[in-house]
DNA sequence: GCATAAGCTGAATCGGAAGTTCCGGTTATT
DNA sequence: AATAACCGGAACTTCCGATTCAGCTTATGC
């Protein structure tokens, strides 16, 4: 394969990851053409057709997700172990996933890779709360939810403010560091 | 108006206002048709075309959520008042007003209610740090986001256990009530 | 009960947006 | 320099959903 052609996948594959994180499923073929800087024709010669590409990377996506779980499972605090997941959520668009998953994917490995990445995930969560981190009274699968909502909604971090907050929810209260800001400017924007 | 004309007619509004809330602004009017259980034409005769339809509906439930937002303003607890605000914004598509808002709306009322209702929210997250119960160190704007994401994206109500996780990320940690639930069941789900 | 204006339905029409193809031109590689 | 891979993007094809309209139904007033 051609230096370039490669580059040029490797764009596509980005380009896509982005758009389709911050976008949702409904990104068009020539939208992430034009992220990627090539022309649309180049899409078909990498992918057959759109699912596909779309389909691909979401499973490259969730096998990054599901062995840097792999990794952090088992690992204490768990707390810390679940930020650094959420840092890695940020990059992959479960959004997409998910509606990938809904019809019937192509690929086996999709739902398959959910699956495996929630229940590692739940048990992360079961573990912090066995250690004291993390509020009690909210089921591994509903923290999960939480979390979900905090990274693919907000398009945020770990370190950044509104997760922290989304997140706190979710934190024992004595584990909190204390709070810092004070002030009231910013009334608009929101709702 | 014939009395059925006037059933309708609030028949598609509730329709519209329903899945809008659900699907955002990319209802098709034959979804709302069905939904309202008339034929696609009575929408035509009630609203000139789609955007009216949308920005109608929009506009009532956004004065219907200042006029409630105006009947909090003040009250104390802030905390409280914030809670039945969140239930009043259920309702409400506001996912489907900000998308009407990009592209500039016909009606100017739109942007204003907008406008008027996010600083109003804002007024009482502010009173509600005040009075202690509202962690300080998040500026009201980011609040608002907040309570937007739990609204919005959970379609929860204040009374849901995943929007008193995320609103409770909110409050101080003083105010909390105490855990309750204990166990492991749901694993499954989510992601 | 009837006349009739107001309403209603839903198939047909129309337009546009997005997926896909393809051919002339470009470029890495040997 | 030769050539096999590649690329770009205009053109074509589909498909989906907004909108219209001709024919039928039903409140309403008498």
């Amino acid at each position: 394969m051609r230096a370039d052609a490669l580059r040029n996948r490797s764009a596509i594959a980005d380009a896509a990851l982005r758009l389709a994180g911050e976008r949702g499923e409904a990104v068009s073929m020539e939208d992430i053409a034009r992220e990627a800087g090539v022309g649309v024709g180049t899409l078909y010669r990498h992918f057959p057709d759109r699912r596909a590409l779309l389909e691909d990377i979401a499973v490259d996506a969730l096998r990054e997700l599901r062995d840097a779980t792999r990794a952090e499972a088992g690992r204490a605090p768990a707390w810390e172990a679940l930020l650094r997941i959420v840092d890695h959520c940020v990059a992959l668009p479960l959004s997409l996933t998910k509606s990938l998953l809904t019809d019937e994917p192509e690929r086996a490995e999709l739902p398959e890779l959910e699956v495996e990445v929630t229940s590692l995930i739940a048990g992360i969560v079961a573990d912090a709360q066995r250690e004291g981190d993390l509020r009690a009274d909210v089921p591994p699968a509903e923290a999960v939810r939480v979390l979900n909502v905090a990274v693919c909604r907000c398009g945020a971090r770990a370190d950044d403010h509104l997760t922290r907050v989304v997140l706190d929810g979710l934190r024992v209260p004595k584990n909190r560091r204390p709070p810092v800001w004070r002030g009231d400017e910013g009334r608009g924007e929101g709702s």
